[in-house]
DNA sequence: ATCTCTTGTAAAAAGGATTTCAAAACTGGG
DNA sequence: CCCAGTTTTGAAATCCTTTTTACAAGAGAT
């Protein structure tokens, strides 16, 4: 007993398989009578189609991977809601993978090229440079389908969604000093990341409208991950003159930040107050309840896919291929108002 | 310009499409030189193998669905990475879908039966009755290739990946009693998950062990989420006699529970001690770092995998269908002890 | 020199759904 | 009842690779 046929089907209704593909496809086109007798045909042999059969004929995948440096990231996983989303409603499939480093570039073009999946979507930490692309671009013979996210415009050559870093930045840094702060630090992402230099601009920007100086030994080394935070709190504690605040590059460095502070003794927002980045789930739950900038992160998945499939399926009528988004910053209990 | 096919490297290099099959898949069944004379063809003209003319013609998919109830939760996401790995290593997609609510079911059905996956993993939430197992078997003609992750032990049909919740209960219950306390409460997870009653099971036996009656009202409805452990903590707050430790359903629900706490001015573990489980990846930053049961996520992907990796492609070697990962207690700052 | 064995080549089948093209079956008007 | 025009249907081609079969040529053994 082995799985039925489109031409089972067709047998077991007197018609032809073109008749039975019709029928399925587009019920339109074919007499209500006929489309009977195939859909009880179908129900007798329980009878579905064959998606790889399908795809090879169509030269579709109805597939579209999503490249992230770690799936198990808190922050990838809420966007990867919102692709998963998108990509449901249009009947796709999305396949997440971790490149091992350095291999987005040829796991994109592999992909790509043995028709594995339609489009890509690549987060945070492109890797192709522009001679990388023209090939790709030739080999495909046109434009690939890739949606870039969480990327700084203009670095990349594709489409993408992104926020608008420089000012989320900016808006971090005044809100510090709307609450009274003077001395301002702030934890850097990794040094691969693009996103990091424009929110530190954005917060340069915020301290020079307010006349402040930012001290070079104010910025403290981070990273995106808690130990990273860890590390940056190990900074900040060796400095002579402590500031009273902390903008962190994101969520989880701004925990592992705080939790090493708290082994010394140093309390949020009492000693200083902190601002972190992203607003990942868990960010209200902490102690005290992080104040962070606001990504609308599903939404950001939802376009992402939105505008890949745009790609993939009427290239032509793609006007917009740089979607941004809102940021806003979030207050809760770790920025303490000075005097 | 075109994307070129097997028969355009069989004309290039002056062999048959079959030569080129077998050089690319089978290198050693042909000489050296055709072998070159492959290569250099492939080189030339860009080829790459055609992945969906492939599966096509292979029956298979090279794909495994992951199904789960929310691809954004943080423990899912770290099983995710498990599995992606294992995956990756043997040339396998993962598929990652969330599911319609109530249409697990149905998903798995269609996608296996459409082959568009050669296997499913299910996360928590199987929702396949025994006469739904029967047609599938009947459909699938022989074992459907599905494994469970973080189901309770004989509660499903399949082949699992599980630990052992019942003990995990224990040692949170032992943990709590070695540090002195007697009035415990266990905040719950939700009802529709059966692990719930395993590590509640395990709970009440090692208070029966040290001679502890667990009161009801000790039991708190909590849920898996962050709301759901603010809603404990409400209910905490309400009793006239507070336990002094809380065993929490999982590390958000314990996160959202004491955050809450921390509004009213309970502390932890000043006011009350807390253990949470699954030691998600910022269980220790929280504040006070959160003593936690362990579970060995990534190893659980990964297994979980390879398992169905097995069943997809020699089910006939697969002995071993049921694979228990051990669990440990990680003591950090939540804890107080007593006396 | 004949026979067997190896190795490569050519040609064709298989896999399941879609699509094209032409034939058949209808429709309505005269 | 016939014809032109329209709709519905069926046969066959197509998508591209892998596998199978049949065969030819060359190598080695008797």
């Amino acid at each position: 007993m082995k799985r039925p046929s489109i031409g089972d089907v067709a047998r077991h209704a007197g018609v032809s398989t073109a008749t039975v593909s019709r029928a399925l496809n587009m019920p339109a086109s074919v007499t209500e009578k006929t489309r009977m007798r195939v859909e009880e045909a179908v129900e007798a042999l329980h009878y579905v189609q064959s998606e790889t059969a399908r795809n090879f004929k169509m030269q579709r995948a109805h597939s579209v991977l999503v490249v992230a440096h770690d799936i198990g990231n808190i922050y990838y996983s809420e966007l990867f809601r919102g692709v998963q989303r998108r990509a449901e409603a249009s009947n796709y499939a999305i396949t997440i993978t971790n490149p091992s480093p350095g291999g987005t570039k040829e796991l994109i073009f592999n992909q790509l090229r043995t028709a594995k999946v339609d489009g890509v979507i690549v987060l945070s930490g492109y890797e192709m440079s522009d001679d990388d692309y023209d090939l790709l671009e030739k080999l495909y013979s046109g434009h690939p389908p890739i949606v870039a996210m969480c990327e700084e415009r203009g670095h990349v050559r594709v489409p993408q969604i992104l926020i608008d870093n420089e000012h989320a930045g900016y808006l971090a840094g005044r809100h510090l000093i709307e609450m009274g702060h003077r001395k301002i630090a702030h934890a850097y992402g990794p040094h691969r990341m693009p996103v990091r230099r424009a929110r530190a601009n954005g917060f340069r920007r915020a301290m020079a409208e307010a006349g402040l100086t930012v001290r070079e030994e104010y910025f403290l080394e981070g990273g995106f991950s808690s130990p990273g935070g860890r590390a940056a709190a190990q900074s900040y504690l060796s400095l002579k003159d402590r500031p009273t605040a902390v903008f962190c590059g994101n969520d989880e460095s701004a925990m592992g930040f705080m939790s090493q502070l708290s082994k010394y003794g140093v309390s949020v927002p009492e000693d200083v107050s902190v601002v972190g980045f992203d607003d990942i789930v868990l960010a209200d739950c902490y102690i005290p309840a992080l104040t962070t900038l606001h990504q609308p992160k599903e939404e950001m998945g939802r376009q992402a896919m939105s505008l890949l499939l745009g790609l993939i399926e009427s290239p032509a009528d793609v006007q917009q291929t740089i979607v941004e988004l809102p940021v806003h910053l979030i207050p809760r209990d770790s920025v303490k108002r000075l005097k």
